[in-house]
This record gives C-alpha cells, structure tokens and sequence, in this order.
DNA sequence: ACAATAGTGTCTCTGAGACAATATGCG
DNA sequence: CGCATATTGTCTCAGAGACACTATTGT
C-alpha cells in the first residue's frame, strides 16, 4: 500500500487516545504580590472548584498548541499576554476522573492593569496571590503545576529579567528588583542588580520619571528581546 | 447532574481529539562524536525514512508518558537510560499527514557501550552523528526535535554535568571535558573545568585509573543527585 | 532641614580564563 | 630519557556582595 491509499483509509477513531488539554499559568506583580490567574470550573469534573484557565484543543480555530493557549486566556482577560512559554507536559491515568489525560501547560506573564478589566467581567476568574495558595483545593494537579510554574519563573529571577514582563510596560527599577525579590525569596543588592542590567543593556531609559515618595525613580521599558537574555552569573539562590 | 452520574455517562469519543504520540532523542557519545539514535519507519506515513524512537501512548500499559517513553526506548535499545526529561510539547495541525498531532518529546542519555548490543540486533535502528544530520531529511519535524534538544544539552554543558550521562558509569575528566567541548563547540581551559567540579563535589574517585597514552587518568563516577546541580556561573558560550 | 526613596562609589571575594609548571605513565 | 597525556599552581580579570555615600523629590 502507498502512503496516498494509507491515508485515505486512515482512521484514528479506530484507536483510543487519552483526553488532550492545555492549562495555562498566568502571573501577574501587583500590590507587591505575585498572583496567578485561577477561574472557577463550570462543569465537571471538579465543578466549582478553582483552576488554570484552560480547555481542550478546537482542531478547526487551532493551527498549533499555542493557538489554543492564546485563544483560551483571551477569552478570560481579554488581552494576549506579551510573555507565554510552554512549561511542561503532564499526562497519566489518574490525574483526570475522565479517564487518561494529558494536558499541555503554558507559563505566561501579564501585567495586572493590562488585564483586570477583562477578569473584572468575569466573576469567575480572580487573581489570587500564591502565598495563599497552600490552604486550597485546586481543581485536578493544577496545584502541582502551578509549583511548577513557580520554581522555573523564580529561576528565572535569578539569570534573567523575564519577569519583567509581568509589569507595565513602563516600570522603574526599584520595583522590577522588588518583584525579583519577591521571587528569590531574599533581597537582593542594588547596585549589583542595576550593574547587570545596566551591562546588559536590556533597559531603555524613556526619559519619565515615577513620583512617589521620595527622590523619582527613572521609568525604563524593555528593549527588544531583553527577555531572551541570560547573564552568565546567578544572583545567588 | 452530579459528579458520579457525569462520569458515567461522559463518552470522550463524542470529541475528536489530536493524535498523540511521544518521541525521543537518546543521545550518546563515542568517537568524539555526540550521536543520537535514529530508527527507520517501518509504517506509513514517512515510511522507510530515518525518525526519532518513539509511538503511541497504549493506555492499557502505561500509566503516565514517562511510561510510555521508557517502554518505547527499551524495545529499541534492551535497556532503560540513566538520564530521560521531557523536552518540550509539539502539537499543531500539519506535522502529521494524518492529521491534528501532538507529541511529547523526551531528551535522553546513555553510555553507548550500555546499548550497542540492543541496537545491533534491530537493523533498523542506528547511532547517527548529529554533524551528519544536517543533509539528511528525516521523518516528520524531528530534525527540528534534534534541534532543540541538542540546543537544551548544549546549555545544559554549560551550567552543569549532566551530559556525563552520556558517558559508562565510570569516566576520567578529560573525557568528561572532551564531551564537553563537543556541545559547546569550543575549548574549555581544563583548570577551570576541574575546578568547579571538585569545589561542587560532584564526582568521586573510583581509585582505579585508565591507562592509554600518557599519564593514566583516574576513573571517576557520579556522585547521586550530581545531575540536579546546577553552577552558579556558566563556562561562557 | 528632614524624611523617604533613588541611584552611585568602591572595596572585597569568588570563580572563570590563561598558561606555565609538574607528574606519571609508556617506549 | 623523551613523548604523551594528566594534573596542579598561580596570576589576571569580570562581576556579584556589602555597604557607605550622594542625589532628588515632598513636607
């Protein structure tokens, strides 16, 4: 048989594969919080509980994985957020009551003002700060991806300035170290964090300044492709 | 309608979902060349061309992808590698001939004196030298696989050990070094490679030497957990 | 002037790069 | 001994850590 004739007699249906998703975990910096988007489940299994927005591939409106991932987290926030990386892939027999599932997990950054209009009209999805995710019950693994998630974005603190993409476009430096801080779990010193970047030259100065409090901190915005640079050196862990 | 009754009655076949399947790139070194397993497709579509270990998730057998990974290598090599992470998910609509497909791809390493046996018997399966690779066209997109999974070993023969999984339990350091250099494709001064290893203790002494050429070299072997440790400073690419 | 926060100067210390010097086997 | 390869000594240099100092705003 040649492979025209193969395909044409092609039938997947005749074999049983496992449930197929993608979840996504977005992170946001506000009130000196990082925070991860979780929207309460409307259908079962799970119904109720909170989880990662997320869903199942539409074969017709995806090209590609991530078309999925984009189109579900637009429909909560309403924006497409300017950080997505896939994270990992997590599939076994037990993690969904349905039956064998494997589900496609997504990191994503935002910055909160780009997107809490959009979840305000949804009463169903709300940012909830990670510290406080210990205590709850999370639809499915999605506690253990969000764990996940959450070590490789604070590796990331540490050889990068990814996380900069959870913040407004324009941002000062004290508040892009307070979120790495917040990352790393200790602080960090000034002058070696501004040396890097400054090295680096990942930062554009656009000239405004931020007032509040005491002396204004210059606003700085990425420059193209900061995010994909590493630096050679740790910040410590 | 509550949970129990949901589950039930909840049919996955009512949903088309992607094909899913797992796919590997073992990698090994001998000859001072870095190698990865290739086999030759024995079904439609791409039949008969060269393409990475891999197939479908039998969900009777495996109990989560790593399952199905392991199970998949083991039928081409007879054993299992020391070293197996997943690399990252590729799913979009025309990767397949056959359709809508996903798979989940795993990088892997092992000693190539551990598998030359289980490969000779399977006449279709072949160590092929990455360096040779460029020219030839292989099954579906994993010539792009290879691509990032020897971009991800690259890195990692930067900042950490882990490539010594490619390498028999017991190995000297400039062997060691030399793999090294294979990825990174450039020399490292051998002082500053001892070094690190020595101050992160990674290795032990075996006490026993090889002997071929000059001075003999001493044997050493991993020390447990020696693959998760990761240097603060990478040897600059 | 003082409080508050932003940003700099500069010294120390760790660890990579360079490369010369030594050590240990072989014939 | 001389060749080949392994292993060590040691100097330099980049960049992180520490921390004191200066700068710029508001009150």
């Amino acid at each position: 048989m040649d492979e025209a004739t193969f395909l044409k007699t092609y039938d997947k249906r005749k074999f049983d594969t496992p449930l197929i998703s993608v979840d996504s975990t977005l992170f946001t910096y506000h009130d000196h919080q990082l925070k991860v988007l979780l929207v309460k489940r409307s259908n079962h299994p799970d119904l109720d509980l909170w989880g990662l927005p997320g869903g199942f591939i539409d074969m017709q409106q995806d090209k590609s994985i991530r078309d999925t991932v984009l189109r579900k987290l637009e429909e909560k926030t309403k924006v497409i957020p300017p950080y997505v990386e896939q994270l990992q892939c997590v599939g076994d027999a037990n993690r969904d009551k349905r039956g064998w599932s494997v589900t496609v997990c997504f990191s994503a950054l935002i910055a909160h003002q780009d997107c809490e209009v959009g979840i305000a009209d949804v009463s169903d999805a709300a940012w909830v700060a990670v510290d406080t995710l210990k205590d709850q019950t999370l639809a499915f693994d999605h506690q253990a991806i969000i764990t996940v998630a959450l070590e490789r974005l604070r590796q990331k603190a540490l050889y990068s300035i990814v996380p900069a993409y959870a913040l407004p476009e324009q941002f000062t430096l004290p508040e892009l170290q307070q979120l790495h801080e917040v990352l790393i779990g200790k602080t960090i010193q000034k002058k070696s964090f501004r040396r890097r970047i400054e090295q680096a030259e990942l930062l554009e100065d656009t000239g405004e300044k931020r007032y509040e409090g005491g002396r204004p901190a210059a606003l700085y915005k990425m420059k193209e492709a900061s995010g994909e640079y590493t630096f050679v050196r740790n910040l410590e862990g």
